[in-house]
DNA sequence: ATAGGCCAAAATGTATCCAATTAGAGTTTT
DNA sequence: AAAACTCTAATTGGATACATTTTGGCCTAT
């Protein structure tokens, strides 16, 4: 069973946008991307739809659409629903985690740990966090936060960019410290640690304001 | 600026989901929708994407769409993320509610209490909570917000009917004590009101299984 | 009698064509 | 020189026609 065709053009970009190859603001043009795999506009227009569903793309009636552009009114906005929903998920996710999966998350704060390259960091970083949520069965709360990631994707490899030699010690230490509450099956301190290491970041981030010139 | 065709008929499913005209799990077949409207079955396709966006419609590919259905878990789901997101997005409020938006509220919690008429209730409770977080700017915290707040509408309505005579008085309370905090601006305590109201009806609904058979 | 497969009808997905809207450049006007 | 207007080219929106997939009933075989 072959994925539709809309899926997998929405799947492409998805990709794209999330790896920065489309920046934020960029126009899409439908007929590019049609051609681009071979099929017909409608398609493409319905993989926009599902990609607009995501929050990764905005699109305007009768003139186009566009990859997502956050405000810095909006990112911040964006870390404070995180700091509210991801403990919740953790919560839900702990009493389900395998300790393979424990195993693999200490693992991950090793290699972050060790990682110099930026989209390196990134990629772990994001295996990480939506590991330490895999516990929890697949619904809303999970696709919100799955959304807010892709949104904010693009602002936490510029952010990544600035703080990666300052800060890095501080957000290993928060790493181990959720690694800790979940291994221990304390939901609540992991609640607690994944809570302070969101708000640290939220708050760091907003001082950097050159980010959404 | 008349909105495109595919608002219009969104609009209109909306409202006809959210009523209660179209039940949870009912089909939606795209040529009845065109032909109602006049119109051909693409902009219909193009609603039915944006209800999907909602939450309110479900799609699946090669195979039609269905109004929206929840299980009880999801609909758990579904009020703890409420405990966590409504709280937050009526702190950001508050501080920009006007004097005449309070009073406003102030009058809801009456008529709400007057009222004996189910439908009505339904109404009235959404405007007033829907109200009380019209401080806030629009961003993505109000969309997941209502977003919920459509999905689990069917469920409210169901539920109200089993605890309108029961548990009438505490809702009433609940509702003047979030007033109370919001009109003397203490978001803390407006915040604590509200969560506790939210989740003393997750709970009472959890014990009420039969609604998701 | 029941389970499985096959076939037909119906609904969704895609392509092409045409209409309507928009954006941008160039020009004009103040 | 700056702002506003007009016109054209390009892009999106909608309709029709056709291909593909699904679903449910019916028939057959076990």
């Amino acid at each position: 069973m072959a994925s539709s065709t809309p899926s997998r053009v929405a799947e492409t970009l998805r990709e794209e946008i999330l790896s920065g190859t489309l920046a934020p603001g960029e126009r899409i043009v439908q007929e590019e991307i049609a051609l681009r795999f071979g099929a017909s506009r409608q398609p493409v227009r319905d993989a926009l739809r599902l990609l607009e569903g995501d929050g990764l793309v905005t699109l305007k009636a009768n003139s186009g659409a566009w990859v997502s552009k956050l405000s810095e009114s909006e990112c911040v906005e964006a870390y404070l629903v995180r700091e509210r929903l991801e403990p919740l998920l953790l919560s839900l996710s702990i009493p389900n985690l395998t300790s393979a999966q424990i195993e693999t998350l200490k693992n991950l704060v090793l290699e972050i740990e060790k990682t110099t390259d930026i989209e390196k960091f990134l990629r772990l970083d994001r295996e990480f966090h939506l590991l330490s949520y895999s516990g929890a069965e697949a619904g809303m709360l999970r696709e919100f936060v799955e959304r807010i990631w892709n949104t904010t994707q693009h602002y936490r490899r510029a952010f990544a960019k600035i703080n990666f030699s300052t800060n890095a010690e501080v957000t290993h230490m928060e790493h181990k410290l959720i690694v800790d509450g979940i291994s221990r099956r304390d939901s609540a301190q992991a609640e607690m640690a994944l809570e302070g290491h969101i708000r640290r970041t939220r708050i760091t981030l907003a001082e950097h304001k050159e980010l959404f010139s």
